[in-house]
DNA sequence: TGTGCTATGTTCGTAGTGCGAACTAACTGG
DNA sequence: CCAGTTAGTTCGCACTACGAACATAGCACA
């Protein structure tokens, strides 16, 4: 039942609030000069390595989808690929040196961008906000596209 | 303090389950043979007829961006150009009986799918989710990009 | 040992996205 | 009537995303 008019049910909170999340990305990106692709593949690769196969799984693209977004992360030398010495086929895709720091920068600013937009949260609310949201994340195996940062 | 190490702050909880909202509208927009963005457009225009000023804003896009979606909509026989009758210059943007059908099933068929991300949760613990998630919302004047579902 | 089958990536063509700059037309205020 | 603003469009560009077709490389097994 909702009480005031002033709460959402769960679908459109979930929805609505992935649209600010969305335009944050946006934001970070075009503030270090990226598109949230190549971004979001940063984030991803702050990680660790990953096999073009993994990528695809972990950003939920075709394979031929990202051939080109790593072709165009190559040439801005953010990222690399690497033989993998196993199994030649494959090849391991990795931040360059300039990929790690921008990756960092890209990733500090969109945490604060998003710890902001709880901003008017009390620390309780924000405990209980990240236990719920964990829940989703976790039963849905949402992939790793985003580490979680140290709380202090 | 994180206790057990499942629980995510509220930054990466917000990032990820945005990321499985993110995929989720693919995934709708995919089974009725939209683009993610065509599916976002509908969903505006479910609440009320638009100018492209309005929805520029309401969508986070340019508004030389915009003329290029609405025209694909429009050749689709999604929606519609209509000349504002007190501003020559203006247009509004509804959608098309076939726009309006097909808006409602790709809302549906959303709504379900976001709702089953939360499947686990608890009603108690998903109203409390919405109001944590429509708190920032609210706070941040998320714009209207996907309707409140009446809860029954 | 070879002979198919599968897995890993790339290439190519196509449709769509999103931006800024430049533009047209129409409204607004002296 | 003229200057300045506002609403939208056009254009060129880079990027995104897909599927189909392809080339290699590993694998199974007779």
């Amino acid at each position: 039942m909702g009480k005031s008019g002033a709460d959402l049910g769960v679908v459109a909170g979930l929805v609505r609030a992935s649209f600010l999340v969305n335009a944050v990305y946006a934001e970070s990106a075009r503030e270090y000069g990226l598109t949230v692709q190549q971004g979001q593949l940063l984030c991803v690769l702050m990680g660790r390595p990953y096999g073009m196969g993994d990528l695809g799984a972990t950003l939920g693209l075709e394979k031929s989808s990202l051939t080109g977004l790593v072709d165009r992360a190559v040439r801005r030398g953010l990222v690399r690929r690497e033989p993998d010495p196993d199994d030649r086929r494959a090849v391991h895709v990795l931040l360059t040196e300039e990929g790690g720091e921008l990756a960092e920068d890209f990733y500090a600013a969109t945490c604060r961008r998003v710890d902001e937009l709880a901003a008017r949260l009390s620390p309780p609310e924000r405990d209980r906000l990240g236990a719920l949201l964990g829940t989703i994340v976790h039963e849905n195996q949402a992939p790793t596209v985003f580490l979680d940062a140290l709380q202090p």
